[in-house]
DNA sequence: ACACATGTAACAGTTAGAGATACATAAACC
DNA sequence: GGTTTATGTATCTCTAACTGTTACATGTGT
């Protein structure tokens, strides 16, 4: 199963974006990202949505961060992108009625949504600025190994 | 994406032949995992080589467990499996040279690193028999919302 | 008007995984 | 021993979800 590298494209992109301070085109940002245009676009589309970024049409159009890097988190990008997701297991069939089917579902459900907060939390912890290349990653968002 | 359910399935397959107390073929387990023999088969050779269960050809033949439910805890179960990928996010390049992508990397990287151990530890503590049918799914493995 | 950029629908290509088939191996029963 | 029944596994096909691509409409500044 391939992963889903959105999020992870899109963090790239913006760091990207602001230290450049100027608009960028569709084309040189999807360039950056590995892609085409109308693929980025698609996937910007909801960032923009949510308020993150900006676009404009025509002659000197382009992209632009809509708020600082410090006031955006990891959260913010992730449910901007529409809340992707994060599992790669699952159940195989919802509701069913078997009860071994049923408490298997209830043990893989908690663990998930376990985990699923834990993500928020971190990711609700992580401003976009302190991934941004001038600082160091700080010890508490990356242990060295 | 399509989540991959064998952690699951597998689950389901082993309180049954717990249940069942006898034999069973691949045929009749793979109906109950709602595949065909070949699938069933393929996906439990692994617990077959780490011994949680016992398989035996010729007339007769079939599947059983080596353990008792209560001696195996669901990471068994996983590792079993292969330990299968849990994460359906990730990041595009592994090893590029730019730095925001390094720090973008490290984040994610650690984040899920921290979540794996979760999953571990979770399915560390939970053994089998607690997910049988006959004992309540217990408040600690199961909330109730 | 024209050039340039985004917005988005619609279609094509890719690929990982499940499903299916075939056949080898092995054990029990006659 | 030969037949039946079951597992073991290689190999191929099929499928579904997603990315990539194309096309064209919309909007903006010169």
């Amino acid at each position: 199963m391939n992963r889903d590298t959105r999020l992870s494209d899109v963090l790239h992109v913006l760091l990207h974006m602001d230290k450049a301070n100027a608009l960028l085109t569709s084309d040189v940002l999807a360039r950056s990202m590995g892609t085409n245009p109308a693929v980025f676009r698609r996937t910007m589309a909801g960032l923009r949505e949510a308020g993150l970024v900006r676009s404009e049409k025509g002659h000197g159009g382009g992209w632009q961060l809509a708020r600082p890097l410090c006031e955006i988190t990891l959260l913010d990008v992730y449910e901007a992108l529409g809340r992707p997701n994060l599992f790669a297991i699952g159940n195989r069939s919802e509701w069913a009625e078997c009860l071994v089917e049923k408490n298997v579902n209830a043990v893989m459900a908690d663990t998930m949504a376990e985990a699923a907060t834990l993500f928020a939390t971190r990711f609700g912890e992580i401003t976009l600025d302190q991934i941004a290349p001038r600082h160091a990653v700080s010890a508490s968002v990356h242990s060295h190994r």
